[in-house]
DNA sequence: AATCTGCCATAAGGAAAGCTACTGCCATGA
DNA sequence: TCATGGCAGTAGCTTTCCTTATGGCAGATT
């Protein structure tokens, strides 16, 4: 009763009527068709079909359990064409380009996820700056790419969106605002600096000059988030960070939100200039469904 | 693939996240389970799931192919419980009276249908005469019984209509008459005459004198319809009898209706003090749904 | 009346599937 | 570093299941 072929058997002796034919439309001996309807038709503990003296013709029981049988080959035959389907994804590969802050936050859980729905494909990340990300999707380089506000007309998946947060030492003065009043970019420009990038040229620096600003004195300048939080606890300076680089210990750190809140918004983008592989409209499907 | 055992464990794993408690699930070894999964994915070609590092979760292909798997299982279970409500009419016996001439004509295609539909439930025949039949119903002595004309309130399944026809000799007066002219039964009456019964008390001259006539001159009475036409050919008499008791070969035989046309109609009923088993409902649901 | 034919069931044997017990591997967490 | 949880692989045995061969039954044929 658990094997799909003798249903196969009970539905074919249903359409020709007759054992012996059914026995060779799936491919099997007379003698085996007989035996695994006989089969079915004990552990069922029900006749399903009477053995006329030309014909085999389904009982009255037999009738709806054949139409079930049907619908459990039918699944069967949708499995099978499903997967044929979906074949295609099975294996490939994606090139895409990050710079490394969202490389870091962002994008490990998601491809995490990716590589738990699709195992063959293969995603080699590259690691550069935000810059270079637009010229490898240019050039072909890449097959996806993560930008910073991508312009409307670009078939864009958005992966999430971050505010940069001010970090202040536990003793600044600025450390006193609260949540709701903020510290304003110029404020925090006007501060001896500790100038964090990322490898990332959308940094504090560029924000500010976006501003009309300038950070009036950059006492250090690092590439790793995490340096820059130690240097603020030491007092070197306040920093500006994007709040999704905030460490789990904030001892001796002061976080405030700057006001007007400065937020970007990161999303994956297809190289334009060649049609996406099904691999990276596989990787798309996933972004758009969260 | 063919082994659905097989796909209850992809259905479990799925469930479970986890090919232990799958296999405990279903009552196998995890190896086994592990051996069923990789099986299916290596006829598939394809990967279903995912070996994480704690659960063994779905991939984007098996998601699909799991929700027709369930569906798979449903049809299964469905032949299940569809056998076990329908294993009460499995067996049974159904005592049937009938008068000769429908047990004969009408009865034997529809219980030979029955019987291919039903092969647990025997149908006891009893051939008795009409009246017998609404005796041994309200004794309870039978389940179902044949009546003609049955009154509306009686729950009957109808099983046909038949005609009553003059049979007459080959070179008889009345055997020039067409079709559409018919013989009135009077002028049948009148006439010599070989009365037959098919044991039956509805008859030629139970339905001269329900019509206020009298045979006139019967010159032999037999059982027998099959007889009766053998002495029309041998210009006895004439005869009446039922339309379908008509012999195939008409040879010296000229068959003209009555008009206005004598009919009876016959119907099936159940035993009304008690109420019907399941078989005796079988029966009467597929007299009804022809 | 006897034989033929189409169709099904049954017996016996063997091949293959499928399950179990056991071991090994890997990653994580203490 | 070891302990733990979870999965894969191997060997061997049991069971299933298929095939070949044979017998039986009911109409059809002659």
């Amino acid at each position: 009763m658990m094997n799909l072929m003798h249903w196969r058997m009970v539905v074919a002796v249903a359409d020709t009527g007759n054992i012996t034919r059914a026995a060779e439309r799936v491919g099997m001996t007379q003698s085996g068709a007989s035996q695994a309807l006989a089969l079915i038709e004990e552990t069922l503990g029900v006749q399903l079909f009477s053995r006329e003296n030309r014909q085999t013709l389904p009982t009255a029981i037999g009738l709806p359990v054949i139409e079930q049988a049907r619908t459990m080959l039918g699944a069967l035959e949708a499995i099978r064409s499903t997967v044929e389907a979906a074949k295609g994804v099975q294996r490939g590969t994606i090139r895409l380009a990050s710079f490394p802050m969202v490389l870091a936050t962002f994008l490990p859980p998601l491809l995490r996820q990716f590589n738990r729905l699709y195992p063959g494909i293969e995603v080699a990340a590259l690691e550069v700056s935000d810059d270079e990300v637009e010229t490898l999707l240019g050039a072909g380089l890449v097959d996806v790419g993560v930008v910073l506000n991508p312009s409307a007309e670009r078939k864009a998946s958005p992966l999430g969106r971050d505010a940069w947060m001010a970090v202040l030492p536990g003793g600044h003065p600025l450390a006193r605002r609260s949540h709701e009043e903020g510290v304003s970019l110029a404020e925090l420009a006007a501060q001896p600096f500790v100038l964090a990038t990322g490898g990332c040229s959308t940094n504090a620096r560029s924000l500010a000059a976006d501003a009309g600003l300038q950070l009036q004195d950059v006492r250090v300048e690092v590439r790793e988030w995490s340096s820059a939080f130690t240097l603020v606890r030491e007092n070197i300076g306040v920093s500006l960070v994007p709040e999704m680089t905030l460490p789990g210990n904030r001892q001796g750190l002061r976080v405030v939100p700057v006001l007007p809140r400065i937020e970007r918004e990161f999303a994956l983008v297809v190289a334009a200039n060649k049609p996406p592989s099904a691999a990276v409209q596989a990787l798309r499907d996933m972004l758009d469904e969260r």
